[in-house]
DNA sequence: GAAAGTCTGTTGAATTTTCAACAAAAAGGA
DNA sequence: TCCTTTTTGTTGAAAATTCAACAGACTTTC
């Protein structure tokens, strides 16, 4: 477990915590480590909500299928977030979403029965951990918060400059990647992938934005 | 304080703590409760994001409204439940949706800085307080998949019929009331409001919905 | 009880999105 | 490198949404 430590730190999980009694309370949770291929299903929809996971390497995506097979992508967690708490946490039966891997990546797995309720060790970091989830879970609410911004608005055009100046705000500057590709980027916005394309292309001769693949630049 | 025991028993964030320490817990928090004609703005946005809500009596709206005058309905709360907690939580500086009381209501206002860092008095429901708090945001996160669970359909009738298949589902009957008027409902569905209102019309002549008023029947 | 104001349903026109299909470009594999 | 597969941009037609306007129903106020 020590190799991940230098992630772990930057983990909103962990902070506040010494490195070595993070690594006796990875122990004591009974922390496991999985690697996943790009695409993969590390925790598919109705699985049981038992698992907390940590990215330790790669990215993952959060997403939700509808009946009729629409894709929506709620969240991307990188390197060092924390994703599938709040079904853990909530201890809701099974999973309403899936976490597949966006490419090839580590993920840390804890089974959120071991916080949640206080482990035999009573080891004194428990409060500092459920301290710890209640800043991530409240970070993640504004965070849907933002999304909700995007996608109400009414328009392709409309959601996608919301987008665009979210994500040159985050990055401080105009000139910006973003982590999706076309499809991603429209299953992400909830619109339709070809009128997106198109959208983009007209943004771009408007003279409002410039683009090559997935960096993007407001002018 | 003590008149507001009985709700306070069943909001989530007093959950394991008993009476006395509840009336205890709120004058060392410095909780306040204000009272609010119905439409009147409680937090405004821009607002400093210090203060957690809990509904004592009615129903507040937390809303976003847009640059160009567009509402958006992000959620409802009724009584015992808590609002504004990702924003204090998260200590962002300011709230980025106003909170608006839906109808004549009473609220408890909390001054969040008490409760995330340790009070003088180290008062020992504190962690149980923390703990409430993880909770009450894991359940929150989960509520807000649902909400794009509902606006992420592509259809007046798709986002309609998603809506009040999980309203039936709460309330387990197929006959149910709905928390919103005609406009609300189509800025919680982030739809236009005269083509909802046709859209019920359509799916009720189908024979698919029957509905008065607020009052709805899934057939 | 009358008047003013609000809410709801209806309609048609304009705008926008979705859908399907295809070709060009890019990426990946042998 | 060549071939296959995937991704992206384009287009036109069909479908759906939005917008504005209005009338009737319902509420509220005086």
């Amino acid at each position: 477990m020590r190799k991940y430590l230098k992630i772990l730190q930057k983990c909103r999980l962990f902070s506040g915590i010494a490195d070595d009694d993070v690594i006796k309370m990875l122990g004591c949770l009974g922390a496991k480590v999985e690697s996943f291929d790009k695409k993969y299903t590390i925790l598919p929809e109705g699985y049981p909500a038992k698992y907390i996971g940590i990215v330790l390497s790669g990215s993952v995506q959060v997403v939700q299928v509808d009946y009729y097979g629409n894709r929506s992508i709620l969240s991307v967690m990188n390197r060092a977030e924390v994703f599938a708490e709040a079904f853990a946490c909530a201890e809701v039966s099974s999973m309403p979403v899936a976490v597949i891997a966006d490419e090839p990546c580590e993920v840390m797995l804890i089974d959120c029965g071991h916080i949640l309720h206080i482990c035999a060790n009573n080891c004194g970091f428990h409060q500092q951990l459920i301290y710890n989830l209640m800043k991530d879970l409240a970070a993640k609410t504004i965070m849907f918060h933002q999304r909700i911004e995007i996608t109400s608005k009414r328009t392709t055009r409309e959601k996608l400059m919301t987008y665009l100046m979210l994500q040159a705000k985050k990055a401080e500057s105009n000139s910006f990647e973003i982590p999706f590709d076309r499809q991603e980027l429209a299953d992400y916005l909830e619109v339709d992938r070809s009128g997106l394309s198109a959208e983009i292309s007209k943004l771009r001769k408007e003279g409002i934005i410039n683009n090559q693949k997935n960096h993007f630049e407001l002018l």
